[in-house]
DNA sequence: TTAGAATTGTTAAAAATTTAACAACATACA
DNA sequence: TGTATGTTGTTAAATTTTTAACAATTCTAA
């Protein structure tokens, strides 16, 4: 199970997405897998697959594949902490509601607990179950709930100072949805997410094969 | 500049990032960068940064670093088509709307002209400039336009179909950004996007950290 | 005018990731 | 029974990506 600390970056990115697909199987009654189908889901090698599992340190059988219910299991312990992490979402506009919504059919321990707006009209209120408080509270609730991960979904202006009081407030983890990149600060781990990069990436393989 | 045909993967995915930092610089009154600064504004390394710019055949000067204004100039060149791509946005809901207000920042060349839904208050409406069409409309409409690539942000039941039918539209690139993943078309170069995968490797290398 | 510092461009080495190859085994069925 | 088929698990090879190293150059200023 030690082994598990080390395991390859690209191999946790899959994990999250193997056990996406492999709740869907289980959704329609699938019970056993093999490397081959979940490669066919992800559109990767089965070699690849197998590899990771290997990683992982799960065992199929040989004739019958993989036990999704096993697999969705180990994943979990894997990727989840034992309580799941909470997380805020800073800026209740379309990405923070999209989010909140995404995470509402609940494929992980992750849970949404909190947003946080400056706009009256949202504050107080709940979206989808998510409470929205005012962004001046933000220090007392992160605290109060231990929330450990944010996102950040708010105006490009203010993503940098935000990402600042983040870390203030104690959180751990900081997800940037913005369009403005961020610089990493020191004990806060750090992932971009731009919105028009993805796009421009299958923009310029479009034109390549042109 | 035949040798950029290929690039690695990985560059062009960077390409798109240098040229968001950059035309940051542009607008704070820069002229001219070193590869440390791009490097720290990516948190990358500047050797990396270094390497991109000799893969695309760009040159700066020894002291001076390079011109951001060339620099982002070469990048479109290479990125974006001549008269840029046109998109389509399927589904306008929160997330459909959030790519929306992200592109009207317009950093590139790339231009969502369009978007479909099946919610009779919005269509024939306009969102930020976007008009809305009836996804019954969806063939006719990329056709007419010349609409080469999809974003889908439709709930999760109708993204595989979804797929088949702008690829018998004529899509040639799909962005996937509902939970769902899908299997490749033939002839469209497919992009996944999972929000929770992204927000799930942020808490596993929190985890990880304690 | 020469030494020193800073930066680029590029080749070579290292590290990470993917892919291939194949032995071992289970099952089906002739 | 035993042979063919299909699948896993794993080592080794190949490929891709990153990092290191350093010569070449420009500028500064002693």
């Amino acid at each position: 199970m030690n082994h598990m600390k080390n395991l390859p970056d690209k191999t946790v990115e899959r994990l999250s997405q193997y056990r996406r697909s492999l709740n869907n199987q289980l959704q329609k009654g699938k019970t056993h897998i093999f490397s081959h189908e979940i490669a066919n889901l992800l559109h990767i090698t089965p070699v690849q697959v197998r590899r990771d599992i290997m990683l992982i340190g799960y065992s199929g059988t040989l004739r019958k594949g993989y036990s999704i219910k096993e697999m969705v299991d180990l994943i979990g312990k894997i990727i989840d902490t034992a309580e799941g992490q909470k997380i805020a979402v800073i800026g209740l506009g379309n990405l923070g509601k999209a989010f909140i919504h995404y995470m509402y059919e609940k494929r992980s321990k992750l849970k949404i607990v909190a947003a946080f707006d400056i706009n009256p009209e949202k504050i107080d209120k709940t979206y989808e179950d998510v409470y929205c408080y005012h962004l001046d509270r933000l220090e007392e609730i992160i605290n109060e709930m231990s929330i450990t991960v944010a996102i950040i979904t708010t105006p490009p202006e203010v993503t940098s100072p935000m990402a600042d009081r983040l870390k203030e407030a104690g959180i751990k983890g900081i997800l940037n949805y913005t369009p403005r990149a961020l610089s990493p600060r020191e004990g806060v781990y750090l992932e971009e997410h731009d919105m028009i990069t993805s796009l421009e990436k299958v923009a310029y393989f479009v034109k390549l094969r042109e």
